[in-house]
DNA sequence: GTAGGGTTAG
């Protein structure tokens, strides 16, 4: 035993709490017993004593008692404690090679994995199958091509390429370094490309966005099973592909497939970015029937997004209510979720009953919450728990952080004041930031600092469109037609198109698209006649606030124009396709307009219905004239 | 005598 290991012993404090293992009384413990010792272990408070008591018989040279103990405490403890215990091995051997690869891949130092490998061969020992897949991991999760191409040689020498695992890392690691052609020619080089080989291949190609390969690939397997229709559905969510994942999430079922777990997370986020609240509930109702499906981190957070995201807060907080463990990402998405409905107070007080847990906030907690203090103007209660963070959790403001802050600055009027927080913050502002306090001098009319900022954002570079539009409609606001005509024009020089307006609403269980000024609807006619009826029942109590369009065309070509935004067509949609009193839920990609909000808020007003948009930013709950948001948004 | 095929929420 030598001194150095024994100080790596000494480092670590003997837990209090863990009560002596009798076992560990016997001296004459025998290698098996430390190994089945080793393999029960489910505390890393455990490793200590037992590592302890491994050098004090002898045992810290054993390869078979010192794997199982690289392979616990990689997992369980530290991978520089699994570290330490290897550089004192005098002789180690591929096998404790692959455990402490194992444990640099697990925390994500694929560096060091790769290193280790390196040191391996010039230790002169030759490389198992096992081995040789660790160390692909390692090339695959650091894009180290050259390194992983020279695994692959090296395999290869060694006659292991017809090994089945080394075949199927092969694949993911040409897959993920974008290597498309040598990940197919391992594919086509099998004997038996079956369903996981087939599920491999998938994924390659939709990590990059080659949906249609990925499509060609799967309709080729003969038996598919859920994993392989489950990484397809979630590759096509990850490439925006809603509508075709629902689609074979139908199919998937007439097939006899039966979902797991992973596939309603993945259905529930699609569900949650498409607003399809019909789906979403029919998967809990699903879940509620499986019992095999449980209730745990990943599908409670999906249904609790899903609900959120879909207009639904209430069920989203029963689903939080019901669950019985959770965990930050649990609490820091009911916080989010509230926030987004403007209900701050209760999002506040989830974030204090988290705390009272004992569970630790993480920067994103601190997202949501200072949001959640922004919808709700709270400003001290914002800058407290802006100050907060740092000082309690040291957790570093980021980006962010700082933009809630102007943002709930903002929100409130104090312009100047978020001006000069900008100023003297120790991060550059970033254009999220500035558009914020932008959108916050159109809302308040201060013309003055508004151009101040816009001429920072434009010097800034990088703007995109909806930034573009902004700041026209801030000078368009004012009646400065030049100056909005001169930042279209820069906008057409940059290329920049405007992102088109787009709305969907769920009917029956299908999501109906309506895009600005273009209606493409099987009841187009009907959809047109309600917009016309509303527009006259309207037209007594509501002038439309032309200001917001872009253009300085005559009054009544303006109103042409903005009847015809997206939210409008699909909420007309929804008075004619559904039942009287029934929500109206509308998802937009991009802001609600002015004009259409106070459009929205006396029709939600004249026709007895709630109507709920979700757009770019935040849901607006209209009801009896009234939206959620306190018209600040 | 040491050890895995593919899919998971902010």
């Amino acid at each position: 035993m030598s001194y150095s290991m024994l100080a790596v012993v000494g480092s670590f404090t003997y837990p209090s709490t863990s009560a002596p293992n009798p076992k560990l009384c016997n001296a004459t413990l025998r290698r098996k017993e430390f190994i089945s010792l080793l393999k029960n272990c489910k505390d890393a408070n455990q490793i200590l004593p037992i590592h302890a008591k491994i050098i004090r018989t002898g045992h810290d040279q054993d390869p078979f008692v010192l794997f199982q103990l690289l392979c616990l405490s990689s997992t369980l403890s530290s991978v520089n404690y699994a570290s330490t215990i290897f550089q004192q091995v005098r002789n180690p051997n591929v096998f404790l090679y692959t455990a402490l690869i194992d444990g640099f891949v697990l925390v994500g130092s694929y560096s060091d994995g790769i290193r280790l490998y390196y040191q391996m061969i010039d230790r002169f020992i030759v490389p198992d199958k096992y081995v040789i897949t660790s160390v692909l991991k390692a090339c695959e999760y650091r894009f180290a091509l050259r390194e992983g191409k020279e695994v692959h040689c090296q395999a290869l020498k060694l006659g292991l390429c017809s090994n089945r695992s080394i075949t199927m890392k092969l694949m993911e690691f040409y897959g993920k370094c974008g290597e498309f052609d040598n990940a197919r020619k391992v594919f086509d080089k099998l004997t038996e490309r079956d369903v996981v080989a087939s599920t491999i291949m998938i994924n390659c190609f939709l990590d990059h966005g080659l949906v249609k390969q990925a499509v060609q690939v799967f309709d080729r397997v003969r038996v598919k099973d859920t994993v392989c229709w489950t990484a397809m559905i979630d590759g096509l969510i990850r490439n925006g592909e809603m509508n075709m994942a629902l689609e074979l999430f139908r199919e998937m079922q007439k097939d006899n497939v039966k979902p797991n777990e992973v596939t309603v997370v993945c259905v529930l986020s699609a569900c949650s970015q498409l607003g399809a609240l019909e789906l979403g509930r029919w998967v809990h109702s699903y879940i509620g029937k499986h019992h095999r499906i449980e209730l745990n981190h990943f599908v409670g957070g999906a249904l609790i997004n899903m609900y959120s995201r879909c207009g639904d807060i209430d069920e989203a907080e029963r689903v939080f209510a019901m669950m019985k463990e959770r965990n930050v990402i649990t609490y820091n998405l009911m916080i989010s979720g509230l926030a987004m409905h403007g209900k701050s107070i209760e999002a506040v007080d989830i974030f204090r009953g988290m705390i009272k847990q004992g569970i630790l906030p993480t920067s994103v907690t601190f997202v949501a919450v200072l949001n959640a203090c922004n919808h709700g103007g709270l400003v001290d209660l914002g800058f407290e728990m802006f100050h907060s963070m740092s000082k309690d959790y040291g957790i570093p403001p980021q980006i962010e952080h700082y933009g809630c802050i102007v943002d709930l600055l903002g929100r409130v009027g104090r312009l100047k004041e978020a001006y000069n927080f900008i100023q003297n913050m120790e991060i550059a502002p970033d254009h999220v930031m500035l558009v914020a306090l932008l959108s916050a001098c159109k809302i308040h009319g201060n013309l003055e600092l508004g151009e101040q900022v816009a001429r920072i954002l434009i010097n800034h570079g990088g703007v995109d469109s909806g930034t573009y539009v902004l700041l026209s409609n801030v000078y368009a606001s004012s009646g400065k037609w030049k100056e909005a005509a001169q930042i279209r024009a820069k906008m057409k020089e940059g290329g920049i198109l405007k992102e088109p307006g787009c709305s969907s609403i769920e009917v029956n269980n299908e999501i109906h698209e309506f895009l600005l000024g273009e209606l493409r609807h099987p009841q187009k006619g009907k959809i047109y006649k309600k917009l016309e009826e509303l527009n006259q029942i309207l037209k007594a109590g509501h002038t439309p606030a032309t200001d917001v369009v872009l253009h300085d065309i005559e009054d009544w070509e303006k109103e042409q124009a903005l009847a015809i935004h997206s939210e409008r067509l699909a909420i007309c949609y929804g008075l004619i396709s559904t039942k009287p009193g029934t929500t109206i839920r509308v998802v937009k990609n991009l802001r609600v307009c002015d004009d259409c909000h106070s459009m929205i808020k006396l029709l939600a007003m004249i026709t007895g219905r709630k109507i709920v948009v979700r757009d770019r930013k935040r849901f607006h709950h209209f009801e009896n004239g009234k939206c959620s948001c306190g018209d600040y948004w």
